[in-house]
DNA sequence: GTCTATATGGCGATAGAC
DNA sequence: GTCTATCGCCATATAGAC
């Protein structure tokens, strides 16, 4: 019945998901994706035709978990500084939980930068429109690299520990993750502070 | 003779690494990159016994590339100010030239971290050493976590973005490669001033 | 050292029974 | 919807001539 397939269907797509964040696209195999979901793969290829049509659905997937949260804030009508903060903290709770996807978007984004792209178009994400509301948001005029750097530095600060975390935690932390996760947490006043004393917010 | 010999070896390592950083190590293909050395299979596999084998070369060689320098510059007996200015520099200059790098050491760092830590720890590397020489670098008392988070920091601001240069160009500068150039040269500005700034340096 | 030819195994995908 | 069995291809790696 209906409500049985979508199930199966569901279970797969963890699956996938959980194995292409480990292992990438090309490291990901079907027969692994499967056996995960405790079926074969016969059955993985009866609900998606193909390996890359089963990545295009998971990806899409991680994307909608975070995108819409942080497109939604950007575009709000609040100060700049409280955007700004909204959106640290956004990026850091839900990259706690899910620290898989930084790796993930960084990796594929990489492998096929298209993807991206076309995800952002497809759902109808202007670039531009999100940039000129960011320079409304400033009392004087800014230009319009200012803001670009803003949201790169966002990104970086953001963004890049999660990607490099098992080799800091490795290296800085000897591999001890309660202190990882303590100084991941100490990570948004950090970033909140350096971001509002760059831009004198 | 010998210089030949190392010659068709040096081919085939800037081959190989092209192609990793370009494709991965599971998305390269040994094929790809004879063909790019302008050698068959077989005389790879007479060098390198295997694909593993060729891609912890070509690792070790990028690693060495900008590694050596960095240290050097962290462990130099100048102001602190002055060496976080420089090692923006030689990051965002070393980057701007081998912008595959960052691609391939977050990627290649995720995929299999020890590959990472074990190079440094080979190299004889103390991590522990070089945040303590940074502590002593500030005139009043600091705490380790306290340097991390400036490492963590000046990391990500610098390596993220040429981590991400396929998308950022794309969604934000239409793909403009030289406006990307130019962003790129503005950021060593930049990122120095928000480090500055955030540290009262 | 360098080549052609081939072994060997694994992977994505399909056929077809139930 | 779910399974077993298998096809066809391609990738790494090796054998062996020159």
């Amino acid at each position: 019945m209906a409500s049985e397939t979508s199930q199966t269907k569901q279970i797969i797509l963890n699956s996938a998901r959980d194995i292409f964040s480990e292992k990438g696209y090309d490291g990901a195999r079907m027969q692994e994706i499967a056996d995960r979901a405790g079926i074969n793969k016969a059955l993985l290829h009866y609900y998606f035709t193909s390996k890359e049509q089963l990545f295009k659905t998971v990806f899409s997937e991680m994307m909608g978990l975070f995108i819409p949260h942080l497109l939604q804030t950007v575009s709000g009508s609040i100060p700049i500084r409280d955007k700004i903060g909204m959106i640290v903290d956004i990026y850091i709770d839900f990259f706690s939980k899910n620290s898989f996807i930084p790796v993930f978007v960084i990796r594929e984004m990489t492998n096929n930068p298209f993807f991206f792209s076309n995800y952002l178009k497809n759902t109808g994400v202007k670039s531009d429109r999100l940039i000129h509301e960011l320079m409304e948001g400033f009392h004087e005029k800014v230009q319009k690299d200012f803001v670009i750097h803003l949201i790169i530095n966002t990104l970086s600060l953001c963004i890049f520990p999660f990607a490099a975390e098992p080799v800091l935690k490795e290296v800085l932390f000897q591999g001890d993750d309660n202190h990882w996760k303590k100084f991941i947490q100490d990570r948004k006043k950090t970033i909140k502070e350096i971001l509002y004393n760059a831009y004198s917010l």
